[in-house]
DNA sequence: ACCACTAAATGAATGCCATTCATTTAGTGG
DNA sequence: CCACTAAATGAATGGCATTCATTTAGTGGT
């Protein structure tokens, strides 16, 4: 089919012409669809990126999507779920290599360290996916897999692997909101009369130095407690 | 002004009756303060003991307390105002008292037990305790002091005494989420195929019985930490 | 070739939320 | 007595997630 030789300029106008910015869609069903999953996590990532996740609104969702409101809600159930899927998205940037090349020890701190610093930038997903059913998250459920497969090859007891990682787990969440906290969060003020001890503990850790105290304190206590579950292994 | 002599009935519904339960405040400062920060913390709690954080709204918190919404704001600066309210009235909860009469080992894991406790009950609160100054909060501040006391006591290199607190925070914090996951959290569902390793640990842990996952889980990593803090001692 | 069904968009509500502001009343210090 | 401040009301405000009726387009069946 050609073309059309000659369309009367009345009709024409179904395709007013694909200007720069904004091409107002009318109501219906449009030709392609306009959204899908993977989208949505996208414009939702960018969005949190550039305002964090005080910005991710879902009326600020669809307008970077060029979208209604109402139209998110034929892919997804929720805002919750638009959580779910950036959760998702980002387990799967959690460096779980080492598990197949390394021995057991550098594995875990490789693991724990990546794990931390993706979701340091994500605490607000932090009540999420705590209490998040590992089906609703294929890629969070892979690297469970590949993490336990890791401790098993390392001798660990199988009736332990799964206590310890849920250890493990608990104290990288708890130590990601360290990462953003405020610099002055233990300056007690005009309290530091009556405080004598923590005050004198605070003040000879800001003498130490360079490294960051949310790295020192993570570093503390993952070491402890690879050392503490690597003589659990057989 | 003593008295108009003959009220027109129309005019003396003044005061209808204080009635049992609804007396109208009319508008301006009442003869008495209504309200203050210990009646709204003990509101608060009240409310989130019955309806959960999603109950504990300003407009619920108001109608409680039997004010207008807008009255709150002439004690507290915000909604987060509230929620520290809440907090540092909950730290005072914590059990520290074993820091001045048991070894280390036993008052750190007492400490660490009832802190995870409290807030289990509280997970709402972790992201904004996370990054509270301690200066907002003098209970908190005032458990950080016996803590650290407690630390230098038993032998702690001073430098050290923060790291390890935050350490053992971020671990207790972390582990007050687990309490609240859902018992089947870790039902690999459709995909437990795919994910051997990590479905037969999830298995074997289920056999061995009676003692709450969450809690086992807490247990083998506060020990962990416990023994690996305790060899910093000189 | 039609027709029922379903998918995917719009646009207009809904109800809830925290917060602000003008106003009113009551104590308080000079 | 008077100016000031504290503490309440009540009426906005703007933002939020979500729902619903409506419109349009593609699809599978006969």
């Amino acid at each position: 089919m050609p073309e059309s030789p000659a369309d009367s300029p009345s009709t024409t106008e179904r395709e007013p012409a694909p200007k720069a910015g904004a091409e107002r869609r009318r109501a219906g069903r449009p030709p392609a669809a306009v959204l899908d999953l993977a989208g949505i996590t996208a414009a939702a990532l960018r969005l949190i990126s550039k305002n964090g996740y005080d910005g991710l609104t879902m009326a600020a969702l669809a307008r970077s999507l060029h979208v209604a409101p109402s139209a998110l809600y034929n892919h997804v159930e929720s805002k919750r779920d638009v959580l779910l899927l950036v959760e998702d998205h980002l387990t799967a940037l959690v460096d779980v290599t080492a598990f197949a090349a390394e021995p057991w020890e550098s594995a875990v701190r490789k693991w724990a360290w990546s794990y931390r610093d993706v979701f340091a930038a994500h605490t607000p997903l932090i009540p999420v996916i705590a209490v998040l059913p590992v089906t609703d998250a294929p890629q969070t459920l892979a690297m469970y897999e590949t993490v336990s497969a890791g401790f098993r090859a390392a001798g660990f007891p199988e009736e332990r692997i799964v206590s310890a990682i849920v250890a493990l787990e608990s104290f990288i969440f708890g130590s990601a909101y360290d990462v953003t906290a405020p610099a002055d969060i233990f300056d007690s003020g005009t309290m530091a009369d009556s405080t004598p001890s923590f005050t004198g503990a605070v003040r000879s850790l800001a003498v130490q130095g360079h490294e960051k105290p949310a790295d020192v304190a993570f570093s503390l206590g993952l070491e402890a407690l690879i050392a503490g579950f690597g003589a659990l292994r057989e």
